[in-house]
DNA sequence: GCATTACCCTGAAAGC
DNA sequence: TGCTTTCAGGGTAATG
């Protein structure tokens, strides 16, 4: 999430109040076709505002419909982009009234792009999915914590169900678990109302830290500009197998949970 | 109905 | 050297 947030803050400061004439896409399908509806809902349409909810980076254009945008693994958006780019791997070609162009780029075209001409962002169906905005304020903790006791998954788990909490993929669920000092298989219905307090303030933790460094690169991610992020420099444990433990010097351990690789620390998250 | 597994994709790296 | 296999992990359909 942390580097969709960093594109969000990028797009919104070259493309608001920017008129779409065209739409050019491969033809190739991303997670899902792209439907033939796509270009013909943004053309003529201008970019009015740039909302993020969970990993969906969400185009509000005018007159009102919205272009929602998942990265997926290898997604980038690029602004500016040049026509004379090379086109491997550039699925959509979205042409501005002032001759610039915005491109989306999938090499392994696990990413989304979709417009939906609805009154309201929140009966996008993608959207209607997510779970709680843990960098919402106004999460009540006791809920938070029901929410985790009636789950039977392990934790590591259900920090990256997008129904449960959006927006946390496995760098930032290893980070988050690490800073709570729980174990990532832990049983979410073994969890204390003092364990769910330290998740969330470790998930708050995880994320803003991404934040403050631009998203993590690790050989995909760049931002708008083309800057990749410089979070992989400060991580704790994610991609540290065998390193020490920052906190207490122990060798960090790396499981497999679900077909993902889960980085933890064995003395700080017993 | 819930939790878990398999799958889509490409390119880099490891293995033989 | 060069081919084959494994791995990375986003979401979700299929399976248990």
């Amino acid at each position: 999430m942390p580097e969709v947030e960093t594109i969000a803050r990028g797009l919104r400061k070259f493309i608001i109040g920017k008129q779409i004439v065209d739409v050019e896409l491969s033809g190739l399908p991303l997670r899902r076709p792209v439907a033939e509806t796509f270009a013909r809902t943004l053309r003529g349409h201008k970019v009015r505002r740039i909302h993020r909810r969970g990993k969906y980076l969400i185009l509000e254009m005018e007159p009102l419909s919205y272009c929602l945008v998942h990265l997926g693994m290898t997604g980038s958006l690029c602004y500016p982009a040049r026509a004379t780019d090379v086109a491997a791997h550039i699925h959509a070609r979205i042409r501005f009234s002032d001759a610039t162009e915005l491109h989306y780029r999938d090499q392994r075209r696990f990413g989304l792009l979709a417009a939906y001409e609805l009154s309201r962002l929140r009966e996008i169906p993608e959207l209607k999915r997510l779970g709680l905005d843990p960098l919402d304020p106004k999460i009540d903790l006791d809920r938070f914590w029901q929410l985790l006791r009636r789950s039977k998954q392990e934790i590591k788990a259900f920090v990256l169900d997008q129904k449960k909490i959006a927006g946390v993929g496995n760098i930032y669920a290893s980070e988050a678990l690490f800073h709570a000092r729980i174990h990532p298989a832990r049983r979410c219905s073994t969890l204390t109302r003092e364990d769910a307090r330290r998740l969330l303030r470790g998930i708050r933790t995880a994320l803003r830290a991404g934040l403050r460094h631009n998203g993590t690169t690790f050989s995909d991610f760049i931002g708008a500009d083309g800057e990749p992020g410089a979070h992989q420099r400060y991580l704790r444990v994610f991609q540290r197998e065998g390193e020490r433990c920052r906190r207490c010097r122990s060798r960090i351990r790396r499981s497999r949970q679900g077909n993902r690789s889960t980085f933890f620390c064995p003395r700080c998250q017993s």
